[in-house]
DNA sequence: ATCATTTAGCTAACGCCGTTTACTCTAATG
DNA sequence: CATTAGAGTAAACGGCGTTAGCTAAATGAT
């Protein structure tokens, strides 16, 4: 019924997949010109060369088009996050972990308006609260774009992991992470919970989820700061994250 | 001409600063509602019992308003911050940077929407690009949300210098920042000429500059993820504020 | 007290926007 | 070949920011 007997996609199903595609490169095409407000659905028809009611018949309406934009740009992020990991051999894991970072602030930099539209997504579409995605939901309720945004940071959370187990092995030498705070049982509870299942992806120690959480909100921070136009540099931008970066890690004192 | 001989202000000007008090006060009801992007000029209008046209005696458009809040916004943020600073005497300076923290995020958190619109604030509004508003020039011509910006960070920053410039005298035991990456002579620059001028007042050495920026980055960071909803934590959003400032301070090695 | 001027407000319109409804035509299906 | 599902259109609705032109009242000067 939706394809015929060979299997392959039916001609209609070519077709409309493509106008998908030209729908949203358009929208993309806007994204980048007026910002993540400045996607007009009505120019978007224009540009397709098509009246704005038809557009429905491909989404249900700018919401829904707005968030298959933003999973498609988490998907190009992961994409090029990855890709810069795998320059490096799989056990070269703070190699990878470093590429990932900057990999990270750079796409973010090079597609700032795409990042803009990436982080506000929640509060600008969504009916719920800013609290309101809970990832105690089974993972099919959670709103695609959280759970792209969870892929994204499970990358460089599972090379965290995967860095652990080796030092527990005695692989690598022992690491420690930073000496933590005193921290309540209800965050700890949290920190595990939340950090090790959706993050991580396995149990590890308190201190190296308090590690892991840590360096993700200074390298999340720093990034959006960027986005925001909020640092304190404006012209050795590079450097400075570079720099904030590398004070991190020797703080963490897990590299030389 | 604009106000009668007696000095005080006409009654005509009375009449028009309680209108705008009220145009304003209605912006901020559908700021906390609706979000930065569901202020609607008719709704306001509609609210102060008014014609559309007739807000436009007063606010040259819905941008010129939004700014106007905007920096209201920020006096509101920099007068709570200051109260909570000058609750410890003037030479607890480690007290009141930790204050001037706590209640920066805490005023953040409590009025998410309006934060939402203070940090989002350039790239909607402005025809600048993002980094179009530079320091370099003439305070005048900087945009006037900027300036209360640099206003805001300024209160924390001076009490950074004041603390150094006793570690300086003797007055208190020399406490040493952060050991500090090598950094190239075009990012020293940038970071003692913005900051040094524009954050902290006054010349500090490079290494309390980095020190502070650092800090900053750090602190306005979380305050800014928290505000996205992108912690990794939910439930224990406070602590997990308190936690990471607290490690943070330690690393610094200022306290004890 | 009278007159000129400034000012606050109105009405009406323009051109955007997202969305819905009802209709047409065309291409695939049985 | 008849039927049906899909893609597209035209027209409208209510909302938006903004402008132009008008009216009436408050003000300031004579």
């Amino acid at each position: 019924m939706t394809s015929n007997t060979a299997g392959g996609p039916t001609r209609r199903e070519r077709m409309r997949a493509e106008t998908i595609a030209e729908i949203k490169a358009s929208a993309r095409r806007q994204l980048q010109e007026h910002g993540p407000s400045g996607i007009s659905l009505r120019a978007i028809a224009r540009e397709v060369g098509v009246t704005p009611a038809a557009l429905y018949r491909y989404f249900d309406n700018l919401d829904a088009l707005l968030i298959a934009t933003c999973c498609d740009l988490y998907d190009e992020l992961i994409a090029e996050t990855r890709k810069a990991m795998d320059a490096f051999p799989p056990d070269a894991h703070l190699e990878r972990m470093k590429s990932w970072i900057w990999a990270f602030r750079a796409w973010a930099v090079g597609n700032r308006r795409e990042f803009e539209l990436m982080i506000s997504y929640p509060e600008a579409n969504s009916a719920m609260s800013i609290n309101g995605v809970r990832l105690e939901q089974a993972p099919e309720n959670v709103d695609p774009v959280t759970m792209k945004s969870l892929e994204h940071s499970q990358l460089c959370g599972r090379e965290m992991a995967a860095f652990y187990r080796k030092t527990e092995n005695g692989e690598l030498p022992p690491a420690g992470p930073v000496e933590m705070p005193e921290i309540s049982e209800g965050l700890q509870d949290e920190l595990m919970d939340k950090c090790s299942a959706f993050i991580v992806g396995e149990p590890l120690p308190l201190s190296w989820i308090f590690t892991f959480t840590s360096a993700w909100v200074r390298v999340f921070g720093l990034v959006v700061m960027e986005a925001f136009g909020s640092l304190p540099v404006q012209d050795n931008v590079d450097e400075f994250y570079k720099t904030q970066i590398l004070a991190m890690i020797r703080e963490f004192g897990i590299d030389g």
